[in-house]
DNA sequence: CTCTGGATTAGCT
DNA sequence: GCTAATCCAGAGC
């Protein structure tokens, strides 16, 4: 089968269909000289006017447009003044809905994505250390050392594919940034609540009940948390 | 204008 | 498990 980059069709649908078919499909960034990927192995939806947890549910925001335009179209904010997290703006235009990549599984790039991410092995050999604890004298702990700490997150996979501002609003159908179909069978999904939703207006009532809108694959260790 | 807090992460205990 | 880091969007005045 052809790699099939996925089209503005797969994503002018429910929001809740386009996160779970994401799962299994490779995420591609080519910019900047890099050639980046990895298989989306977790995803969250958010859904409309009346999602609590959404952006939008206090209505279109200079930050929060692209959500309300048209589909195929990425969407990225700064989190905790330092982080990106990146969306894929789905359903017609006027509505407000998105689907956050939280994880990723490393596919192509994955010696850039060590460099961006600043991991201990990438570092050792360039003079650039990571200081020893000065309590303890002890090296940083390992787990930059594994693939893992590389995309099992929102904004650590947009750190690795080199995914910021720059790109809100970027054509998913473009050749910068995309979605495609390697043909790949996804094993088992599950669903559960939404991740770092801390606090739901509590004017929001019924409809603040948190949803099982976040889907991943079972098993899979690039999974965060 | 000021103030609050977040769709997170890394590193320590 | 705890929390500092770090800054801007959104809200309120």
């Amino acid at each position: 089968m052809v790699d099939r980059k996925l089209d503005r069709k797969f994503y002018n649908r429910s929001t809740l269909k386009v996160a779970r078919e994401l799962l299994g499909k490779y995420l591609v960034v080519q910019k900047d000289g890099y050639n980046l990927s990895g298989k989306i192995v977790e995803t969250e939806a958010y859904i409309g006017f009346r999602d609590p947890a959404s952006h939008a549910y206090r209505g279109m925001t200079p930050r929060n447009e692209v959500m309300f335009g048209d589909p195929g179209y990425a969407y990225i904010y700064i989190t905790y003044g330092m982080h990106h997290c990146l969306n894929l703006v789905t359903e017609r235009n006027g509505y407000p809905a998105a689907v956050l990549i939280r994880a990723l599984e490393p596919a192509d790039g994955i010696e850039i994505m060590k460099r961006r991410r600043k991991t201990k092995d990438c570092l050792m050999g360039r003079g650039l250390n990571p200081r020893p604890s000065l309590r303890t004298g002890v090296q940083p702990l390992s787990e930059h050392r594994n693939l893992k700490s590389l995309t099992s997150g929102p904004a650590k996979l947009c750190q690795a594919l080199n995914v910021d501002r720059k790109l809100n609003g970027a054509d998913l159908c473009s050749n910068i940034i995309y979605v495609e179909d390697r043909g790949e069978v996804v094993g088992r999904i599950a669903s559960s609540s939404r991740i770092g939703i801390l606090k739901i207006p509590p004017k929001a009532g019924k409809e603040g009940k948190q949803k099982k809108w976040r889907f991943y694959v079972k098993n899979n260790e690039f999974v965060s948390g």
